[in-house]
DNA sequence: CACAAACTTCACGACTTCGTGAAGCGTATT
DNA sequence: AATACGCTTCACGAAGTCGTGAAGTTTGTG
């Protein structure tokens, strides 16, 4: 009778995987890269081998193996090696998880800003759209700033939440 | 000779629509929604018909039809209609664009919290995986605030930038 | 009232992208 | 040293998407 739990556990599990990815997808990301993360991040294991990701998300091995990939380049996923095993080990790092996240976006921001500083260069800022360009960029930079602090500001926050969640749960 | 002049802007203009809307297109936007807002920001009328943005842009009509449908939706673009002409006015309200703009990336960032959320009511927070979801959830949280403070503060910033830099160059 | 212009909608063709299946390669076991 | 296992790469088939061309609709003009 367990195996009915864990099957049905299991069912909602890649129901909020398939969810949460496709909020993913549409934030940018590669379908299977979004549910390989979205995978690692709900189930309960904290590593997991090329297999498992393929069994446990019913896929073939050869599409993980371009999902991890992108994963590990963006910095979501880290690559790990047990010796005396040949299989690859994948860790979320959950740490700084989200961290790194922003990172990545951070630089996608910041190409943003390099596009639109080249076409206010390219433009003249004496002009109605290379004025435009110039207060896009401006607003871009700042908005990189922002976020940029506020991502240096997470870590001591997310202790706060913790602290002050604990002490709850203790009274 | 000026009309060589003017071709040469309008190459160097094509160039950088394309650049950006690269860039926009990278971070989710659509192929033609992105050309057309990148065209409407960098060129110096402030604005078109959708038969401007055709020519402009060398796409047909019809293309321009449905790029200008989703950026009014929205609300990168405004539709105005001026009375005794048969043309709809499409006008990029840049005085408040960006803040506009990323009110619709909070709303996106608004989903991916209620998408975490809804995992962590399902696998529940006493589970490794549970665990990692609501430490998610509470980032996301916490990123959203950040930047919609960001956005509030945004017009100030902007004029105070304003004045600084017309105030240098009158120095 | 008829005509003309502009935009919109629709259906088609081209292109890109995604995931699978099969073959190849590296690595540990025996 | 040979074998078996797991991952990776490659090429293919399928699905979705994008932009064009043509027809239809609405709106202003003569």
């Amino acid at each position: 009778m367990s195996t009915a739990g864990d099957e049905g556990d299991r069912m909602t599990l890649l129901r909020f995987v398939e969810r949460f990815a496709l909020v993913l997808r549409e934030a940018g990301m590669a379908p299977m890269p979004a549910r390989v993360l979205a995978y690692a991040l709900a189930d309960d294991s904290d590593r997991y081998t090329a297999g498992d990701l393929a069994r446990g998300l019913d896929v073939s091995p050869a599409a993980i193996s371009g999902a991890v990939r992108q994963l590990v380049q963006v910095g979501l996923l880290v690559r790990e090696r047990e010796p005396g095993t040949r299989s690859d080990l994948y860790v979320l790092d959950d740490r700084d998880l989200w961290s790194r996240f922003m990172s990545a976006e951070l630089a996608t921001l910041q190409r943003f800003e390099d596009a639109v500083a080249g076409g206010v260069e390219l433009l003249g800022q004496d002009r109605p759209g290379g004025r435009r360009l110039a207060e896009t960029r401006d607003f871009m930079a700042f908005l990189r700033a922002a976020m940029a602090d506020a991502v240096q500001r997470w870590p001591a926050e997310r202790d706060r939440l913790a602290a002050e969640r604990g002490a709850g749960v203790g009274a």
